[in-house]
DNA sequence: ACCCCTTTGAAGCCC
DNA sequence: GGGCTTCAAAGGGGT
C-alpha cells in the first residue's frame, strides 16, 4: 500500500514538485512552531467541555500535543463511536468505508473509473450543478489514483459483480482509470465487462509520464495501450450531454466542446476530509443535510491537530501533482462559467446564479441545531463537534494551520477574510 | 428536474 | 500582489 511518505513519491515522478512541496513542508514546520500555541488555543477554545478521563485512547495518543481538552474530546468520540456499534448492532451502523487514512478508500471495486471525470451515464446521481458529461461512478472515490500504484489493492475476490477476472484484463484494472486527457490518442481496454473491447480514455500525446510511470509501478499490469488516431473519446462513461439527450446542437464548435469530458478540479484537503468524515458525523449525529454537515465538519476540521491537517493537505498536494500530470493542459477555468470567462471550454450550461447568488445567502449561520439536538444525540456529541458552531469560531489564522502552498494560495487565504468564519458570515462582512 | 445550502481550499481572472 | 469568483463533494430540502 502507498505510503504516505516514502516510496509513492517516486511513482508521481516530479522531484521538483515533490522538492518544492517538500521546502513547503519545512516552512509549516517553522511555522507550526512558532504557532502551534496559537493553534492549541484556538483548539481549546473550540472545545466547549470535557469531563472523562479514561484510559489511554489511540487516537488521543496519535495527536500530537492534544491538550485535555482534546483528549477528551477524542475518547469522547470514540467512545461514541463504540457505543454506536454496540448499540446499532450492525444494523443501522454501516462501518465507514472511509474510516481510516483516505489511501485506503476502497467502497468498491466497481469505482474502476478516472476519477476526475465526470459522467451522468454512470452516475445515478451524477447532479453537478451543470449538464456537462460527467464520469464518476456513484461510488467512486477520488483517491483511487493514488490508490492504484498498490497491486494488492485489488483481487478477483473483491471484484465487483460485473467484473471478470478472465475478461482479458488486467488484474489491475483500476490502472486503466488514469490516463485520461481529452484530445488524446491512445486507449485502453477498460476492465469492466461492459467496456470488453471497447476503447478507454484516451492519453494526451500519446502515454503520458504518470501513466507510464504508472504502469511500470504495477507489476501484473498488462495495459492495453492501442495507439489510435481517433480523437474523440468512445468510452460509454464518457458522454456528450447534447449527443446523450439528442439535442446535438448543430454547431461544430459545440460538437466538438461535447466530445470532451469533463474533469474535475482535484480535490482539496477539506474535500478529502469530508469525504473521509462525513459517514462519521452521519452516523453520529443523525444529520442528513449536507449543509449541516458540511457545518460540522467545517469545525471538526479546526480542530484538527496541524498534523492531522497536514495529512490532508498532502494527500491534496498529490492528487493535484496526479491530476496535473494526467491532463497537462488541464486548467481549472475549462470548468468555468463565470462571466469573465464566458467562453470557457467547458459545456456546462450557464448558471442562473451568479457570484451574487452566494451572497444572497442569509447572513448568519441557519444554525442547524437539529443536527445534534436530535433525542438521538449524545454528549459525547459535543466532542465529536456534532453542534454545528453558531458563534463565529475564534479566528483561526490560516497561515499557521497548513503550508500555503503556493503564493496564490495565501492570496486566496486571505480573500477568504476571516478564514474560518461561516460562509454565510464572510459573505455578510463581504457584503 | 433542477437548484440551493454549507463548508474549505485551489486556481483563475481582474485591477 | 490583492481581492474576488468559481468549482470541487454531498444529499436533503425546496421550488
Amino acid at each position: 500500500m502507498p505510503q504516505l511518505n516514502g516510496g509513492d513519491g517516486d511513482d508521481l515522478g516530479a522531484n521538483d514538485e515533490l522538492i518544492a512541496f517538500k521546502d513547503e513542508g519545512e516552512q509549516e514546520e517553522k511555522r507550526n512552531v512558532s504557532a502551534g500555541r496559537d493553534l492549541d488555543d484556538v483548539k481549546s477554545s473550540l472545545v466547549n467541555e470535557s469531563e472523562t478521563n479514561s484510559s489511554s485512547d489511540s487516537e488521543a495518543d496519535r495527536r500530537s500535543k492534544p491538550g485535555p481538552d482534546l483528549e477528551s474530546r477524542a475518547r469522547h468520540s470514540q467512545l461514541f463511536e463504540e457505543a454506536l456499534r454496540r448499540r446499532q448492532d450492525g444494523g443501522l451502523f454501516q462501518p465507514s468505508p472511509y474510516v481510516g487514512y483516505p489511501f485506503f478508500m476502497i467502497p468498491d471495486l466497481g469505482n474502476i473509473c478516472n476519477p476526475y471525470l465526470a459522467n451522468g451515464a454512470l452516475t445515478q446521481s451524477a447532479r453537478t450543478s451543470n449538464n456537462v458529461p460527467v464520469v464518476q461512478h456513484p461510488h467512486m472515490t477520488h483517491l483511487h489514483p493514488l490508490l492504484s500504484y498498490s497491486p494488492e489493492a485489488f483481487s478477483p475476490q473483491r471484484a465487483s459483480p460485473g467484473f471478470s477476472p478472465d475478461a482479458g484484463m488486467s488484474r489491475t484494472p483500476h490502472a486503466a482509470c488514469y490516463p485520461v486527457s481529452p484530445g488524446g490518442m491512445a486507449q485502453l481496454t477498460h476492465p469492466l465487462g461492459w467496456l470488453q473491447g471497447q476503447p478507454m480514455y484516451p492519453i494526451a500525446g500519446g502515454f503520458s509520464p504518470a501513466a507510464l510511470a504508472m504502469n511500470a509501478s504495477m507489476s501484473s499490469f498488462s495495459p492495453r495501450l492501442v495507439p489510435t488516431s481517433q480523437s474523440s473519446i468512445p468510452h460509454p462513461a464518457i458522454v456528450s450531454t447534447g449527443s446523450e439527450a439528442g439535442s446535438l446542437p448543430d454547431g461544430q464548435q459545440e460538437r466538438e466542446e461535447e466530445k470532451k469530458p469533463h474533469i474535475k478540479k482535484p480535490l482539496n484537503a477539506f474535500m478529502l476530509y469530508m469525504r473521509e468524515e462525513r459517514p462519521k458525523v452521519v452516523a453520529q449525529c443523525k444529520v442528513k443535510e449536507s449543509a449541516t454537515i458540511n457545518q460540522i465538519l467545517g469545525q471538526r476540521w479546526h480542530s484538527l491537530t496541524k498534523e492531522e491537517q497536514a495529512k490532508y493537505y498532502e494527500l491534496a498536494r498529490k492528487e493535484r501533482l496526479l491530476h496535473s500530470k494526467l491532463y497537462p493542459g488541464w486548467s481549472a477555468r475549462d470548468n468555468y462559467v463565470s462571466p469573465s470567462a464566458p467562453l470557457s471550454l467547458t459545456t456546462k450550461p450557464h448558471r442562473t446564479a451568479h457570484p451574487l447568488s452566494r451572497n444572497a445567502v442569509t447572513p448568519g449561520p441557519s444554525t442547524p441545531s437539529s443536527s445534534c439536538d436530535t433525542p438521538t444525540s449524545s454528549p459525547l456529541m459535543t466532542s465529536s463537534r456534532c453542534s454545528p458552531p453558531p458563534p463565529p469560531p475564534p479566528l483561526i489564522s490560516q497561515p499557521f494551520l497548513v503550508p500555503p502552498p503556493t503564493s496564490a494560495h495565501q492570496s486566496a487565504a486571505s480573500s477568504h477574510g476571516a478564514l474560518t468564519q461561516p460562509f454565510s458570515l464572510r459573505r455578510a462582512n463581504q457584503l
